[in-house]
DNA sequence: TATTATTATATCGTGAACGATATAATCGCA
DNA sequence: TGCGATTATATCGTTCACGATATAATAATA
């Protein structure tokens, strides 16, 4: 076969794919306790550090686009975990703000950054080999969200 | 801030899902060409080296749930690429199989992987760097599949 | 100050992704 | 042989993800 470049194995994009699906199935235990999903998660994470964003803002620093954030903080919303209001400086925006519930989470969400990483480290990978790993793939992700080529 | 596990930067999750989105957007445009997704891709790419296979083996190699390939074949049957057969000799089981034109997209299709690579390899990682995430990334998988902890 | 361009968000439709559940075929063992 | 357990796939409902498009507010400029 001609095609050694169309397996699975010898791409770099299906263990992206495959390995970011298989850590997402390990939060779901942890995060159905705060009853929010993956993607909620990393909204919160946001919000926690920087406080208020508007809905622009906080699809940047998660590199999605706003029509898959809209929806998102709207069931965020909905569970009372945050406020959305129009800006009133420019009515364009919408600024994002933790309620109280909100930030009451960060507490109980503290804990699985630890619980995950047990098992993992050090395993199947020393702490050097985690911190090669986020190094390449930084690098990786600044250079796909900067150029077309 | 005490949380600074909780930092988007400081996990290993982001950037993973981040990364993951980010190569699946820079495949569309030649996916695009060919009609059709990346998932459908994925699939493609199982059936292009390993022939007829059940629905239950491909979602196994792609690390799906086969109610998320399911439905992905099923349009992929309704596009004309392959078919879906019940095996006579256990009628529990579905052989999917390549059509003429699904074995034909193979052709068009072994072009991409060189194009992605471009202007990736080696602006940004070398090709040994590249070997590296690969390797940390097979580690990682292989140990979320297996272990529970 | 009109008018056009840009910016910020929302809406709609399609395709994943997956938990829960259903259904039918096959297997294992009393 | 018979019947409960297992296996293979499908169905349903909810949540993401995103392209295309719409809408309204603000900025730019003629």
């Amino acid at each position: 076969m001609a095609y050694e470049q169309l397996k699975l194995e010898n791409q770099l994009c299906f263990p992206l794919y495959a390995t970011s699906h298989l850590i997402t199935r390990r939060y779901k235990p942890f995060l159905d306790e705060l009853g929010i999903t993956y993607p909620q998660y990393l909204v919160m994470m946001v919000l926690w550090e920087h406080g208020g964003l508007t809905v622009n803002a906080i699809s940047q620093k998660l590199l999605l686009n706003t029509n898959t954030v809209t929806p998102l903080l709207k069931r965020m919303e909905a569970q009372g975990l945050l406020r959305r209001e129009r800006s009133k400086e420019d009515e364009r925006r919408v600024e994002v703000s933790l309620s109280k519930a909100g930030k009451a989470l960060q507490e109980k969400a503290a804990e699985i950054p630890m619980k995950l990483s047990q098992g993992m480290i050090p395993d199947v990978l020393s702490i050097e080999e985690i911190q090669q790993l986020k190094e390449l793939l930084h690098r990786l992700t600044e250079h796909l969200q900067g150029s077309n080529s």
